[in-house]
DNA sequence: TGACAAGCGGACCGCTGGTCCGAATATTCT
DNA sequence: AGAATATTCGGACCAGCGGTCCGCTTGTCA
């Protein structure tokens, strides 16, 4: 059907090497400052490279994004529970929370580069629709009463790059993780609102 | 002491004709799309005098996105209650909030250009400090439980233009600041968290 | 009115994301 | 093996950006 013709050898090399040339810029510089230029020279390839295996300066953080968030997102939809499918809601929405903020504290600079390049377009990408209706759908669940579509996107909207480095400190690793786990269980916590006027 | 010699007419003149200028093509054309040789152009000024006057592309959104919010900025601080000092927090909070959505509401677009050129600056921005320190102390009184700082990031969070442009929807003009004050409510009548292990 | 500071404009710079095509190389077929 | 073919490579190239600079113009004030 939709089988990809089988991708070259060197074309699978060069691939790997740009995504850990990308990934090690954007360790060293913080997010931003991670040219394409300075990628393509990092992993020894043509710019041209680049651009024909990822499209884009937005596909190339996609990429590397979506391939620390994978294991997350297989989880989700065939793993066990708490986080795949099985367990009561709240315990879902806990656990992917947690595992999100996990990836989210390891990869803040990252996140922060993909976010400068997505810009507008956020709110179409993939993963975030991905996340989205995850969120959304449990909330739902839990709280038939309370608005679990911009509840989602608020919760998700936690997960800025700067905020996340702005949260962890050496002191306290897992600092973010615990705050947004704590506003999650504040918000389905809540009392129901009384109807508005 | 810091007294500035008066501006010269002209240079007046030219600075309001660039405000206006950026303005127009923000609301036209989307936030971003708007290069500061085009709204030299529209103002009919050299590209010099913008940055003369506004140091660089995230000092013009700036001083644009100030223009705007001034207003709430003085009611709070000098102005009546609710808004102002004297009621109590939590109507403080509401007040403010409704404030600040309205603002955003109007200026979506003016809002998604900010964010762009602050980048990661974003937190360092005075009007950002401003408006966190004022949800953070009110959340403080409120809810001295409450971890009002990360809170306070928490509901600023939400104030991104694509997410009040999608959640604007011409039949219901006001959906994203209800959405707004019926989120704040349910944290703050959250129960207190049990303590965690 | 003249002298001088303040302001002006747009050529200029370095860099960016993105395109393109002749050269090089992997794969496949005989 | 060796030719034929499809794919990929690389880096010169482009238009656009934010930002700088300096010779010229213009407002201001004595």
């Amino acid at each position: 059907m939709t089988e990809q013709r089988q991708e070259r050898a060197d074309a699978a090399r060069n691939r790997r090497a740009v995504l850990r040339a990308a990934e090690r810029l954007v360790a060293e510089h913080g997010g931003d400052h991670v040219s394409l230029d300075r990628v393509a020279a990092e992993a020894g390839v043509g710019k041209g490279t680049v651009f024909r295996r990822f499209g884009s300066r937005t596909g190339l953080l996609r990429a590397l994004l979506e391939e620390r968030s994978l294991a997350l997102r297989e989880a989700i939809t065939d793993g066990l529970p708490p986080l795949g499918p099985g367990a009561p809601a709240r315990e879902r929405l806990t656990a992917f929370l947690d595992g999100l903020c996990g990836i989210a504290e390891d990869n803040a600079a990252l996140l922060t580069a993909h976010e400068q390049a997505c810009a507008d377009a956020k709110y179409t990408e993939p993963s975030y629709l991905f996340w989205h209706g995850h969120i959304a759908s449990l909330v739902a669940q839990e709280r038939p009463d309370l608005d679990a579509d911009f509840l989602a996107h608020a919760l998700l909207a936690l997960f800025d790059g700067e905020l996340v480095r702005r949260t962890t400190s050496p002191g306290e690793p897992r600092r973010f993780t615990r705050s947004v786990t704590e506003l999650a269980a504040a918000l389905l916590d809540a009392p129901p609102a009384p109807p508005v006027p």
